[in-house]
DNA sequence: TTAAACTTTCAGTAATTACTGAAAGTTTAA
DNA sequence: TTAAACTTTCAGTAATTACTGAAAGTTTAA
Protein backbone atom coordinates (compact mmCIF):
# COMPACT_ATOMS: atom_id res chain seq x y z
CA UNK A 1 0.00 0.00 0.00
CA UNK A 2 1.00 3.57 -1.18
CA UNK A 3 2.47 5.44 2.29
CA UNK A 4 1.60 9.54 1.87
CA UNK A 5 4.70 11.51 2.27
CA UNK A 6 4.39 13.38 5.23
CA UNK A 7 2.91 16.67 3.93
CA UNK A 8 0.29 15.42 2.85
CA UNK A 9 -0.87 13.65 5.90
CA UNK A 10 -0.48 16.30 7.87
CA UNK A 11 -2.61 18.66 5.67
CA UNK A 12 -5.11 15.83 5.45
CA UNK A 13 -4.93 15.50 9.51
CA UNK A 14 -5.78 19.46 9.65
CA UNK A 15 -8.52 19.91 6.90
CA UNK A 16 -10.32 16.69 8.13
CA UNK A 17 -10.54 18.83 11.99
CA UNK A 18 -11.11 22.66 10.69
CA UNK A 19 -14.06 21.31 9.01
CA UNK A 20 -15.18 18.85 12.18
CA UNK A 21 -14.60 22.19 14.40
CA UNK A 22 -17.20 23.72 11.77
CA UNK A 23 -19.61 21.92 11.52
CA UNK A 24 -19.70 21.50 15.57
CA UNK A 25 -20.23 24.92 16.02
CA UNK A 26 -22.59 24.86 13.07
CA UNK A 27 -24.53 22.16 15.37
CA UNK A 28 -23.72 19.14 13.11
CA UNK A 29 -21.94 16.07 14.99
CA UNK A 30 -18.07 16.63 14.82
CA UNK A 31 -17.85 12.70 13.28
CA UNK A 32 -19.90 13.02 10.57
CA UNK A 33 -18.29 16.52 9.64
CA UNK A 34 -14.85 14.64 9.92
CA UNK A 35 -16.00 11.95 7.88
CA UNK A 36 -17.30 13.89 5.26
CA UNK A 37 -14.38 16.36 4.92
CA UNK A 38 -12.33 12.85 4.84
CA UNK A 39 -14.68 11.75 1.83
CA UNK A 40 -14.32 15.04 -0.24
CA UNK A 41 -10.54 14.82 -0.26
CA UNK A 42 -10.61 11.65 -1.23
CA UNK A 43 -9.95 10.39 -4.24
CA UNK A 44 -12.07 7.41 -4.94
CA UNK A 45 -14.21 5.29 -2.20
CA UNK A 46 -13.54 4.27 0.68
CA UNK A 47 -15.17 1.37 3.05
CA UNK A 48 -16.35 1.83 6.54
CA UNK A 49 -13.31 0.28 7.62
CA UNK A 50 -10.53 2.73 6.19
CA UNK A 51 -12.95 5.25 7.67
CA UNK A 52 -12.25 3.36 10.86
CA UNK A 53 -8.64 3.57 10.73
CA UNK A 54 -8.36 6.87 9.55
CA UNK A 55 -10.72 8.78 12.17
CA UNK A 56 -9.73 6.18 14.78
CA UNK A 57 -13.18 5.95 15.45
CA UNK A 58 -15.52 2.99 16.51
CA UNK A 59 -17.51 0.92 13.78
CA UNK A 60 -20.79 1.81 15.02
CA UNK A 61 -19.72 5.37 14.90
CA UNK A 62 -18.28 5.19 11.32
CA UNK A 63 -22.13 3.59 10.19
CA UNK A 64 -24.62 5.94 11.57
CA UNK A 65 -22.60 8.67 10.76
CA UNK A 66 -21.98 7.16 7.11
CA UNK A 67 -25.91 6.43 6.72
CA UNK A 68 -26.48 10.61 8.27
CA UNK A 69 -24.81 11.79 5.57
CA UNK A 70 -26.11 9.45 2.77
CA UNK A 71 -29.46 11.23 4.04
CA UNK A 72 -27.70 14.55 3.68
CA UNK A 73 -26.95 13.04 0.05
CA UNK A 74 -23.88 14.39 0.81
CA UNK A 75 -22.17 10.68 0.23
CA UNK A 76 -23.44 7.83 -1.81
CA UNK A 77 -22.86 4.28 -1.61
CA UNK A 78 -20.53 2.76 -4.27
CA UNK A 79 -21.06 -0.95 -5.08
CA UNK A 80 -17.30 -2.15 -6.56
CA UNK A 81 -18.14 -5.33 -8.53
CA UNK A 82 -16.60 -8.64 -6.98
CA UNK A 83 -15.84 -6.93 -3.78
CA UNK A 84 -18.83 -7.75 -0.94
CA UNK A 85 -18.30 -4.67 1.12
CA UNK A 86 -19.83 -1.61 0.76
CA UNK A 87 -18.02 1.54 -0.56
CA UNK A 88 -18.54 5.22 0.15
CA UNK A 89 -17.97 8.13 -2.19
CA UNK A 90 -18.17 12.08 -0.92
CA UNK A 91 -18.58 14.47 -3.88
CA UNK A 92 -16.15 17.05 -4.79
CA UNK A 93 -18.09 19.48 -6.18
CA UNK A 94 -18.43 22.69 -3.25
CA UNK A 95 -21.07 24.15 -5.61
CA UNK A 96 -23.24 20.73 -5.47
CA UNK A 97 -22.56 20.26 -1.47
CA UNK A 98 -23.17 23.68 -0.31
CA UNK A 99 -26.98 23.63 -2.42
CA UNK A 100 -27.28 19.88 -0.37
CA UNK A 101 -26.49 21.48 2.87
CA UNK A 102 -28.85 24.37 2.37
CA UNK A 103 -31.94 22.49 1.09
CA UNK A 104 -31.30 20.17 4.32
CA UNK A 105 -31.02 22.89 6.85
CA UNK A 106 -33.33 25.09 5.43
CA UNK A 107 -36.06 22.40 5.40
CA UNK A 108 -34.76 20.80 8.73
CA UNK A 109 -34.61 23.84 10.66
CA UNK A 110 -36.29 26.75 9.08
CA UNK A 111 -39.56 25.00 7.75
CA UNK A 112 -40.47 24.13 11.21
CA UNK A 113 -39.60 27.74 13.12
CA UNK A 114 -41.83 29.16 10.13
CA UNK A 115 -45.15 27.18 10.90
CA UNK A 116 -44.55 27.87 14.56
CA UNK A 117 -44.37 32.09 14.07
CA UNK A 118 -47.53 31.84 11.67
CA UNK A 119 -49.56 30.47 14.34
CA UNK A 120 -48.39 32.81 17.23
CA UNK A 121 -48.76 36.10 15.11
CA UNK A 122 -52.19 35.17 15.37
CA UNK A 123 -53.23 35.83 18.62
CA UNK A 124 -55.82 38.78 19.26
CA UNK A 125 -54.86 40.83 22.39
CA UNK A 126 -54.43 44.42 22.02
CA UNK A 127 -52.10 45.00 25.57
CA UNK A 128 -48.68 46.50 24.71
CA UNK A 129 -47.06 43.46 25.90
CA UNK A 130 -49.10 41.52 22.62
CA UNK A 131 -48.72 44.10 20.72
CA UNK A 132 -45.24 44.32 20.71
CA UNK A 133 -45.28 40.26 20.22
CA UNK A 134 -47.89 40.56 17.32
CA UNK A 135 -45.23 42.73 16.09
CA UNK A 136 -41.87 41.42 16.37
CA UNK A 137 -43.30 37.64 15.63
CA UNK A 138 -45.02 39.11 12.04
CA UNK A 139 -41.79 41.01 10.93
CA UNK A 140 -39.74 37.62 12.05
CA UNK A 141 -42.07 35.61 9.54
CA UNK A 142 -41.94 37.91 6.71
CA UNK A 143 -38.36 38.18 7.05
CA UNK A 144 -37.76 34.24 7.40
CA UNK A 145 -39.92 33.94 4.04
CA UNK A 146 -37.95 36.08 2.28
CA UNK A 147 -35.01 34.44 3.07
CA UNK A 148 -36.81 31.02 2.88
CA UNK A 149 -37.39 32.35 -0.65
CA UNK A 150 -33.70 33.47 -1.40
CA UNK A 151 -32.59 29.85 -0.30
CA UNK A 152 -34.88 28.20 -2.58
CA UNK A 153 -33.91 30.16 -5.32
CA UNK A 154 -30.57 29.25 -4.84
CA UNK A 155 -31.02 25.28 -4.54
CA UNK A 156 -32.44 25.84 -8.20
CA UNK A 157 -30.47 27.94 -9.73
CA UNK A 158 -27.20 26.68 -11.54
CA UNK A 159 -24.17 27.74 -10.94
CA UNK A 160 -23.46 29.89 -14.28
CA UNK A 161 -26.24 32.19 -13.29
CA UNK A 162 -25.71 32.46 -9.79
CA UNK A 163 -22.32 34.07 -10.22
CA UNK A 164 -23.45 36.27 -13.02
CA UNK A 165 -26.28 37.28 -10.52
CA UNK A 166 -23.54 37.55 -8.05
CA UNK A 167 -20.86 39.38 -10.05
CA UNK A 168 -23.56 42.53 -10.70
CA UNK A 169 -24.70 42.11 -7.03
CA UNK A 170 -21.50 43.06 -5.73
CA UNK A 171 -20.71 45.58 -8.03
CA UNK A 172 -23.39 48.04 -6.95
CA UNK B 1 -48.30 44.13 39.03
CA UNK B 2 -50.13 43.50 35.65
CA UNK B 3 -50.90 39.90 34.80
CA UNK B 4 -50.86 38.66 31.38
CA UNK B 5 -54.40 36.75 30.15
CA UNK B 6 -53.08 32.83 29.38
CA UNK B 7 -52.81 33.24 25.61
CA UNK B 8 -50.43 35.80 25.46
CA UNK B 9 -48.07 33.51 28.67
CA UNK B 10 -48.66 30.65 26.53
CA UNK B 11 -47.88 32.40 23.19
CA UNK B 12 -44.76 33.44 24.55
CA UNK B 13 -43.91 30.42 26.10
CA UNK B 14 -44.11 28.78 22.94
CA UNK B 15 -41.76 31.83 21.12
CA UNK B 16 -39.18 31.21 23.68
CA UNK B 17 -39.13 27.71 23.32
CA UNK B 18 -38.81 27.68 19.73
CA UNK B 19 -36.24 30.25 19.07
CA UNK B 20 -34.09 28.57 21.87
CA UNK B 21 -34.30 25.09 19.88
CA UNK B 22 -33.37 26.47 16.92
CA UNK B 23 -30.30 28.64 17.82
CA UNK B 24 -29.48 25.18 19.82
CA UNK B 25 -29.25 23.23 16.50
CA UNK B 26 -27.91 26.19 14.63
CA UNK B 27 -24.92 25.43 17.83
CA UNK B 28 -26.17 28.24 19.80
CA UNK B 29 -26.59 27.88 23.58
CA UNK B 30 -30.22 27.29 24.33
CA UNK B 31 -30.49 29.68 27.31
CA UNK B 32 -28.59 32.74 24.68
CA UNK B 33 -31.05 32.08 22.71
CA UNK B 34 -34.27 31.67 25.42
CA UNK B 35 -32.80 35.09 27.10
CA UNK B 36 -32.47 37.01 23.13
CA UNK B 37 -36.24 35.56 22.31
CA UNK B 38 -37.72 36.97 25.76
CA UNK B 39 -35.85 40.39 25.30
CA UNK B 40 -37.02 40.72 21.90
CA UNK B 41 -40.67 40.30 22.80
CA UNK B 42 -40.60 41.92 25.40
CA UNK B 43 -41.26 45.99 25.40
CA UNK B 44 -39.51 47.26 28.19
CA UNK B 45 -35.78 46.17 29.51
CA UNK B 46 -35.67 43.45 32.08
CA UNK B 47 -33.45 43.57 34.94
CA UNK B 48 -31.69 40.06 35.69
CA UNK B 49 -33.93 39.08 38.44
CA UNK B 50 -36.91 39.13 36.04
CA UNK B 51 -35.34 37.24 33.17
CA UNK B 52 -33.84 34.77 35.95
CA UNK B 53 -37.35 34.13 37.17
CA UNK B 54 -39.01 34.32 33.59
CA UNK B 55 -36.52 31.42 32.16
CA UNK B 56 -36.23 29.59 35.86
CA UNK B 57 -32.75 29.60 35.43
CA UNK B 58 -29.75 30.34 37.95
CA UNK B 59 -28.03 33.74 38.53
CA UNK B 60 -25.01 32.88 36.87
CA UNK B 61 -26.22 31.51 34.01
CA UNK B 62 -28.16 34.38 33.37
CA UNK B 63 -25.24 36.45 33.81
CA UNK B 64 -23.15 34.57 32.08
CA UNK B 65 -25.30 34.41 28.86
CA UNK B 66 -26.33 37.99 29.04
CA UNK B 67 -23.06 38.84 28.76
CA UNK B 68 -22.39 37.11 25.83
CA UNK B 69 -25.56 38.40 24.06
CA UNK B 70 -24.21 41.91 24.71
CA UNK B 71 -20.84 40.49 22.82
CA UNK B 72 -22.68 39.68 20.09
CA UNK B 73 -24.36 43.47 20.18
CA UNK B 74 -28.14 42.24 20.23
CA UNK B 75 -28.40 43.12 23.76
CA UNK B 76 -27.71 46.45 25.28
CA UNK B 77 -27.40 47.67 28.96
CA UNK B 78 -29.97 50.40 29.57
CA UNK B 79 -29.40 52.21 33.11
CA UNK B 80 -32.63 53.56 34.43
CA UNK B 81 -32.24 56.40 36.67
CA UNK B 82 -32.27 55.87 40.14
CA UNK B 83 -32.34 52.40 39.96
CA UNK B 84 -29.26 50.69 41.44
CA UNK B 85 -29.71 47.32 39.28
CA UNK B 86 -28.99 47.36 35.57
CA UNK B 87 -32.09 46.07 33.12
CA UNK B 88 -31.23 44.79 29.51
CA UNK B 89 -33.19 45.52 26.47
CA UNK B 90 -33.17 43.84 23.60
CA UNK B 91 -33.45 45.29 19.85
CA UNK B 92 -36.53 44.40 17.81
CA UNK B 93 -35.46 45.09 14.31
CA UNK B 94 -34.90 41.43 12.57
CA UNK B 95 -32.98 43.10 9.95
CA UNK B 96 -30.68 44.79 12.15
CA UNK B 97 -30.24 41.57 14.58
CA UNK B 98 -29.31 39.33 11.34
CA UNK B 99 -26.80 41.69 10.50
CA UNK B 100 -25.83 41.42 13.63
CA UNK B 101 -26.09 37.41 13.64
CA UNK B 102 -24.27 36.81 10.29
CA UNK B 103 -21.23 39.61 11.04
CA UNK B 104 -20.42 37.80 14.41
CA UNK B 105 -20.74 34.35 12.49
CA UNK B 106 -19.17 35.41 10.08
CA UNK B 107 -16.19 36.94 11.71
CA UNK B 108 -15.62 34.04 14.14
CA UNK B 109 -16.30 30.90 12.33
CA UNK B 110 -15.86 31.71 8.22
CA UNK B 111 -12.81 33.85 8.92
CA UNK B 112 -10.69 31.00 10.58
CA UNK B 113 -11.43 28.45 8.50
CA UNK B 114 -10.31 30.86 5.46
CA UNK B 115 -6.76 30.75 7.28
CA UNK B 116 -6.44 27.20 7.63
CA UNK B 117 -7.44 26.79 3.39
CA UNK B 118 -5.50 29.50 2.73
CA UNK B 119 -2.47 27.54 3.92
CA UNK B 120 -3.12 23.89 3.23
CA UNK B 121 -3.99 24.65 -0.70
CA UNK B 122 0.25 25.02 -0.53
CA UNK B 123 1.02 21.70 -0.71
CA UNK B 124 3.36 20.79 -3.54
CA UNK B 125 3.00 17.05 -4.21
CA UNK B 126 1.63 15.85 -7.05
CA UNK B 127 0.09 12.48 -6.73
CA UNK B 128 -3.50 12.05 -7.24
CA UNK B 129 -4.47 12.24 -3.57
CA UNK B 130 -2.39 15.42 -3.40
CA UNK B 131 -4.11 16.78 -6.32
CA UNK B 132 -7.34 15.56 -5.40
CA UNK B 133 -6.79 17.53 -1.76
CA UNK B 134 -5.36 20.99 -3.52
CA UNK B 135 -8.38 20.90 -5.84
CA UNK B 136 -11.05 20.50 -3.86
CA UNK B 137 -9.60 22.83 -0.86
CA UNK B 138 -8.75 25.35 -3.59
CA UNK B 139 -12.12 25.33 -4.58
CA UNK B 140 -13.55 25.28 -1.30
CA UNK B 141 -11.81 28.62 -0.43
CA UNK B 142 -12.55 30.34 -3.90
CA UNK B 143 -16.30 29.44 -2.79
CA UNK B 144 -16.12 30.85 0.75
CA UNK B 145 -14.16 34.21 -0.21
CA UNK B 146 -17.38 34.70 -2.53
CA UNK B 147 -19.57 33.72 0.23
CA UNK B 148 -17.30 35.96 2.58
CA UNK B 149 -17.70 38.92 0.42
CA UNK B 150 -21.56 38.61 -0.39
CA UNK B 151 -22.29 38.64 3.61
CA UNK B 152 -19.79 41.79 3.87
CA UNK B 153 -21.92 43.52 1.58
CA UNK B 154 -25.20 42.68 3.32
CA UNK B 155 -23.72 43.44 6.68
CA UNK B 156 -23.04 46.74 4.85
CA UNK B 157 -26.18 47.16 2.78
CA UNK B 158 -29.41 48.90 3.89
CA UNK B 159 -32.86 47.74 4.15
CA UNK B 160 -34.32 49.51 0.82
CA UNK B 161 -31.55 48.53 -1.09
CA UNK B 162 -31.21 44.77 -0.08
CA UNK B 163 -34.76 44.57 -0.53
CA UNK B 164 -34.56 46.34 -4.31
CA UNK B 165 -31.85 43.72 -5.48
CA UNK B 166 -34.10 41.31 -3.76
CA UNK B 167 -37.41 41.59 -6.00
CA UNK B 168 -35.08 41.48 -9.26
CA UNK B 169 -32.83 38.47 -8.31
CA UNK B 170 -35.95 36.72 -7.27
CA UNK B 171 -37.96 37.66 -10.92
CA UNK B 172 -35.25 36.22 -12.75
C1' DT C 1 -28.72 -24.70 4.27
C1' DT C 2 -24.74 -23.06 6.07
C1' DA C 3 -21.23 -20.15 7.36
C1' DA C 4 -18.40 -16.37 6.30
C1' DA C 5 -18.47 -11.57 5.47
C1' DC C 6 -20.39 -8.13 6.07
C1' DT C 7 -24.00 -4.08 8.25
C1' DT C 8 -27.01 -2.36 11.89
C1' DT C 9 -28.60 -1.67 16.45
C1' DC C 10 -28.41 -0.45 21.08
C1' DA C 11 -27.33 -0.76 26.20
C1' DG C 12 -23.83 1.05 28.74
C1' DT C 13 -20.32 4.49 29.24
C1' DA C 14 -17.38 8.35 28.20
C1' DA C 15 -16.90 13.10 26.88
C1' DT C 16 -18.68 17.43 26.48
C1' DT C 17 -21.40 21.19 27.53
C1' DA C 18 -24.44 23.76 30.36
C1' DC C 19 -26.01 25.13 34.91
C1' DT C 20 -26.21 26.05 39.94
C1' DG C 21 -25.47 28.62 43.89
C1' DA C 22 -22.46 30.32 47.11
C1' DA C 23 -18.42 33.11 47.69
C1' DA C 24 -15.89 36.95 46.09
C1' DG C 25 -15.96 41.30 44.00
C1' DT C 26 -17.89 45.96 42.99
C1' DT C 27 -20.62 50.05 43.36
C1' DT C 28 -23.39 53.33 45.56
C1' DA C 29 -25.49 56.06 49.13
C1' DA C 30 -25.35 57.83 53.49
C1' DT D 1 -15.84 53.95 56.13
C1' DT D 2 -19.56 50.93 56.10
C1' DA D 3 -23.04 48.09 54.67
C1' DA D 4 -26.60 47.19 51.53
C1' DA D 5 -27.52 46.18 46.87
C1' DC D 6 -26.08 44.69 43.45
C1' DT D 7 -22.74 41.82 39.59
C1' DT D 8 -19.25 38.37 38.51
C1' DT D 9 -16.74 34.22 38.97
C1' DC D 10 -15.99 29.51 39.38
C1' DA D 11 -15.73 24.78 41.63
C1' DG D 12 -18.75 21.20 41.66
C1' DT D 13 -22.54 18.86 39.51
C1' DA D 14 -26.24 17.87 36.37
C1' DA D 15 -27.83 17.21 31.71
C1' DT D 16 -26.93 16.29 27.18
C1' DT D 17 -24.71 14.39 23.44
C1' DA D 18 -21.55 11.32 21.28
C1' DC D 19 -19.18 6.92 21.16
C1' DT D 20 -17.94 2.03 21.93
C1' DG D 21 -18.12 -2.66 21.03
C1' DA D 22 -20.50 -6.73 21.26
C1' DA D 23 -24.70 -8.94 19.90
C1' DA D 24 -28.16 -9.32 16.50
C1' DG D 25 -29.37 -9.02 11.83
C1' DT D 26 -28.57 -9.49 6.76
C1' DT D 27 -26.57 -10.89 2.48
C1' DT D 28 -23.96 -13.67 -0.49
C1' DA D 29 -21.59 -17.61 -2.35
C1' DA D 30 -20.97 -22.26 -2.53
Amino acid sequence: MYVCPMKLLEAKAEFIQSWGTLGSSWGINRTMSQIHALLMISPNALSTEEIMKELNISRGNANTNIRMLMDWGLVQKQLVPGERREFFYGGKDIWEISKKIIEERSKREIQPILESLKNLKELEEKTVEANTFVKVVSDLEDYTVKVQNILQKFIKSDRTWFFKTLVSFLGK
